[in-house]
DNA sequence: GTACTTATGTCCGTCAACGTACAGTGGTTA
DNA sequence: TAACCACTGTACGTTGACGGACATAAGTAC
């Protein structure tokens, strides 16, 4: 049997919710809807790609890997943004590469027919560029967070961003793909998590994790986190 | 007795030679040379600034400054850049500060003219994005960098893309204060430091670092270097 | 030249995270 | 039901950087 895929619109990513001008019916034809599995590899470094994404109900992660193997990701992407923006910005391609860290399904379109109504320097223009603004944010914070705070701290942060791009608060997660993601060893990832469940801040569940009191973790967590939320809020405010 | 400054134009700052169009001779007169002596802060966090910046013989250093004090590095910007970009992507302020980490020289011009030029989506335009992915690049990079490479490789980063933007092989910096742009003790430094002079790649002398062989820092340097100016040249090629 | 400031060199105990390894256990498949 | 695999818990020695402290040396001011 097969399942029918979730009814969505792309009025429910917040940057195309944003747009809903003439300038964006234009296109909004041309959008299509995808399934965006868990591991799937959305964009690799120095690959210009030919569609751009507005995830709905995925989350994706900004990596970069390292010659030896090893990675840290950049910054995560879901319903309040978009991936791509490098192509935009005229660079086609980029040193990091985009994977699903949450499965779900999310709109995209051919990257030529954005930019051309990017390049209109209109609406669509004005709220793409303060959405890079608020990427870039993120990467600041996280540049800064690897610098200075403990895995504890960065973990919470890790599950608050996570949790603000997800419509539940349980996220589908081993440890090991946690641990990838921020560049840590999965035994880190172990401890910090148990330590977070005896606290009664979260429940594990091999490959599940539910977040049960998200207030302790926002008391727990790092600047960070509500410096990257103050900003998005700040700067694309219809969120 | 006063020195007089020494002798800029425009067209030394990488960026602005990449202008070089009708659109841009007619606000080139409003440009404004200025000195940016060592530790002077051009932009503070959540503050809206009223003047962006070409330098030309000045470094300056993009920080963010922890709630405890701790500062990192995020980036930083040379005669190859422009400082102001949030101003362009209109989110007007950020969340990191702007320190001359080397003083020197540079232009400046009110905001507001380079964003009404900005904004009519020509070279300037174009240019400036593409800019804006570099340093984009270079933050991505720091990211990664913090996550896992040894100060020794940090260091000798720091130094190779200070490098790159000075036109000599000296420094005036003390060991103070690249500890706190790379937001590690100062003895950490000290250290680190002695190494490499031991190895014949720089000579030190209280405030003053001479790069002896660049080569040898190449060789002991991450990967991330590399990938920033490889970025950097790609994006830009003109510089 | 002397006193003073500022930068650098070095040391020590501490600690968070590392690399590695292995045992348990939940969920799936045969 | 049994076998198996993937995920999680835990342990151990190692290490790079930390915080803090103090000594030396290089410039600067008097």
């Amino acid at each position: 049997m097969t399942i029918a895929p979730p009814i969505f619109h792309p009025g429910q990513n917040d940057l195309i919710a944003a747009f809903n001008g003439k300038e964006w019916s234009q296109i909004a034809d041309h959008l299509e809807l995808v399934a965006l599995p868990l591991g799937e590899v959305l964009y690799e470094p120095g690959i210009s790609m030919r569609y751009v994404y507005f995830p709905i109900s995925a989350i994706i992660s900004l990596l970069y890997v390292m010659e030896d193997g090893y990675s840290a990701e950049i910054a995560v992407v879901g319903k309040e943004g978009l991936l791509g923006i490098p192509l935009l910005l005229g660079g086609e391609s980029t040193s990091s590469r985009a994977v699903v860290q949450s499965g779900g399904y999310g709109f995209r379109i051919k990257t030529e027919l954005l930019k051309n109504e990017f390049n209109r320097c209109g609406v669509i223009h004005d709220v793409l560029l303060r959405y890079t603004q608020a990427l870039m944010t993120q990467m600041t914070q996280t540049a800064a967070c690897n610098r200075h705070h403990s895995l504890e701290q960065q973990l919470c942060r890790w599950l608050l961003l996570s949790l603000d791009r997800l419509p539940t608060n349980k996220l589908l997660m081993t440890q090991e793909l946690i641990a990838s993601m921020l560049g840590v060893r999965r035994a880190g990832v172990t401890e910090v998590a148990g330590k977070l469940q005896r606290a009664g801040l979260i429940k594990y569940r091999r490959g599940h994790i539910e977040v049960t009191d998200r207030n302790g973790l926002e008391i727990k967590v790092c600047e960070c986190y509500a410096v990257v939320k103050k900003e998005y809020d700040r700067l694309l405010p219809s969120t």
